[in-house]
DNA sequence: ACGCCGACTTGACAGCGTCAAGCCGACCGC
DNA sequence: GCGGTCGGCTTGACGCTGTCAAGTCGGCGT
């Protein structure tokens, strides 16, 4: 319950969020919740965008953190199966802010470098364990290596937030069976 | 040229979106190009999110098509990997098609039977693809290929059209020869 | 004691999606 | 030929939104 109203407004939009959908974060609504005026977000935050910005900026941190975390194993190759792995979980967990995080025209990251510099750090921890898992590939071939990589579990984690596969595994348990089955598929080739 | 105002209102939004982004998408601008008062598309769409059901609709239909057209070769795996192909060309093609029709937060599939059945149809195009690649394998192996082609594609498709890939190739053709070379790299492996 | 300044409030504005009602010309049954 | 219905559209209003502009007020430094 922390009492300052910068987090207070970061925390009533992602609740917001999870309740209405994306549509429904509103500045106004968000300043209710926190029982202040409708302009007093703004002595913390430009506008609407400078919000999701902030929200995303955390989410690319916390991205970042579950992978690194996960990247442990025997061999290059299981770490990256793993650090893939916690790349769906996140979203799956975290299905706010993964949806934030991969919808520009909240944020048009040009305006937030943070955001980009974030983000950026997170992609870094999957080229990192790309190049160790193929340390003697050529550059052509380590970019498409981790572009197949990032594509897989992208892929796979936003069908699952926002698209079909959610739909057709709606209950929690089959979806990470079937995450990890998929998973399990591709890591055995790669 | 169409002159009748349903098809009029559904150009002027996809051109609103083109030029403006989702956000810009606004019924009475639509209206306002279409030179009718601000109520005249409530004659044929419902709400504003009837008109994009309409374009994820036609959007998902064009998506068949393309992978269907794309879906030839000697090998049931060389169709696959046109047919994935396809999926990514589309997206390039098409952004914003591509952008609305995974975009839940805009439609609420519910609503619109019809979309989701023109979704289910763009699925099953690639099941069956994938049945042909691997036919001897058992149910819960098809699911996972068929998941893990889909999320490739799709993720490499998102990546480029919402995400940081889009802006490590803001150059064409850099980005359908990344694209090739992906796909190359996944499809020789499966 | 005074002025500043951070933290907030109050008020206004244009634009939005949408409900409600009205207008008008074309067609149909009589 | 004529009243009635109806499709296709207009006009008007409502509440909501994000945001600009200006004001209030308490504490702090000098």
């Amino acid at each position: 319950m922390t009492t300052d109203l910068k987090s207070q407004v970061l925390e009533a939009s992602v609740q917001l969020i999870a309740e209405q959908g994306l549509a429904g974060l509103s500045m106004r609504e968000v300043a209710r919740r926190a029982g202040v005026s409708h302009q007093a977000p703004y002595h913390y935050f430009d506008d609407k965008a400078a919000i999701v910005a902030a929200l995303v900026e955390r989410g690319f941190t916390l991205l970042s953190e579950r992978m690194e975390a996960a990247a442990h194993g025997s061999s290059p190759g299981q770490k990256l199966e793993r650090a893939g792995h916690a790349y769906v979980t996140f979203a799956l967990d975290e299905p706010v802010y993964f949806r934030l995080m991969f919808r520009p025209e909240l944020t048009d990251l040009r305006r937030f470098p943070g955001v980009e510099a974030a983000g950026a750090r997170a992609y870094a921890v999957l080229e990192r364990l790309v190049d160790e898992h193929a340390p003697r590939a050529a550059q052509a071939k380590r970019d498409a290596m981790v572009s197949m990589h990032w594509s897989l579990v992208h892929g796979l984690a936003t069908l699952l937030v926002d698209g079909p596969l959610g739909a057709e595994f709606p209950d929690a348990a089959a979806r990470t069976r079937h995450v990890e089955q998929v998973i399990k598929l591709f890591a055995t080739s790669f």
